[in-house]
DNA sequence: ACATTGCGCGACAATCTGTAGCGTTACAGA
DNA sequence: TCTGTAACGCTACAGATTGTCGCGCAATGT
């Protein structure tokens, strides 16, 4: 398991936002879903892309591709991340958190709640259910 | 203040890397630490276009342009987080921590720890020192 | 046999990056 | 004052990525 996938483009971006929305996912509906209206080839083609880039999966049913996602969306955030922290930060997790603090993405309240939350995910080994925002706002 | 600086490649990074490290910095210094050799009018390229792309400002020394880091390293990485944040997760914050535990980038340990001790930096509101690894391993 | 549907392939232009060579200019000396 | 040198910016260029297709081929249904 190597880790780390290529970056992607906006384009390539946008349509795995949709691969992951709507997990199985053909080439005809990502085209629907997109923000702007491209050719089916083009669908196709970041489609394929996105495979060799090791981001999807596909099997066939019938005579349509249908496209899975290989990780879930977490995980890549999560090596995306990780990418991060080598690059800038000589790999301490702890500075970039640090950063983001200071950067007021994430208040240290929520990052207790987060502790705590995701202790109590742990234990019961349950596939981390949604977590409840009560400190509103982001974005 | 826009906040997103655009993304850097390889050689850029390394550049950049060097200015963080040793702050004020002239392209023949960042020649010399260089990890390839490299003409001088390539690393001053770089640091050009670095600038250009706002992640150092310079200053004239006699004939010699000194190059300054724009924003430190924490928040320029913390930055990207947030990029990434934003594209695979919708700006769920949460979802991505959950996902470097569930990685093993972090466990829940380290997360409790930096939040005490984030917490404690924030009161006495100083330049957040320095964190003590204890949980180790984390290359 | 024919039109239709879905697919991969090949292509192209635009952009980004690594990597330099060149011409210019200010300052230190002879 | 003329000249070598150091430091700069500018221009260039090739290779890799990315967005965007058109084409031609194979399986299907009628």
């Amino acid at each position: 398991m190597d880790g780390s996938l290529p970056e992607l483009g906006d384009l390539e971006r946008e349509v795995m936002q949709l691969v992951w929305e709507h997990n199985p996912v053909t080439a005809e509906t990502v085209r629907e879903k997109l923000s702007r209206p491209l050719k089916e080839s083009t669908v196709r083609t970041v489609l394929r892309r996105l495979e060799e880039k090791g981001y999807t999966t596909h099997t066939v049913d019938g005579r349509t591709y249908v496209y899975t996602a290989a990780e879930p969306r977490a995980r890549v955030a999560a090596k995306a991340v990780q990418r991060i922290v080598d690059w800038f930060c000589d790999g301490s997790v702890e500075e970039v958190l640090v950063g983001m603090v200071d950067n007021a993405m994430l208040d240290q309240r929520q990052l207790q709640m987060l502790a705590d939350q995701i202790a109590a995910a742990r234990k019961d080994k349950s596939p981390v259910k949604p977590v409840k925002r009560s400190t509103g706002g982001r974005k």
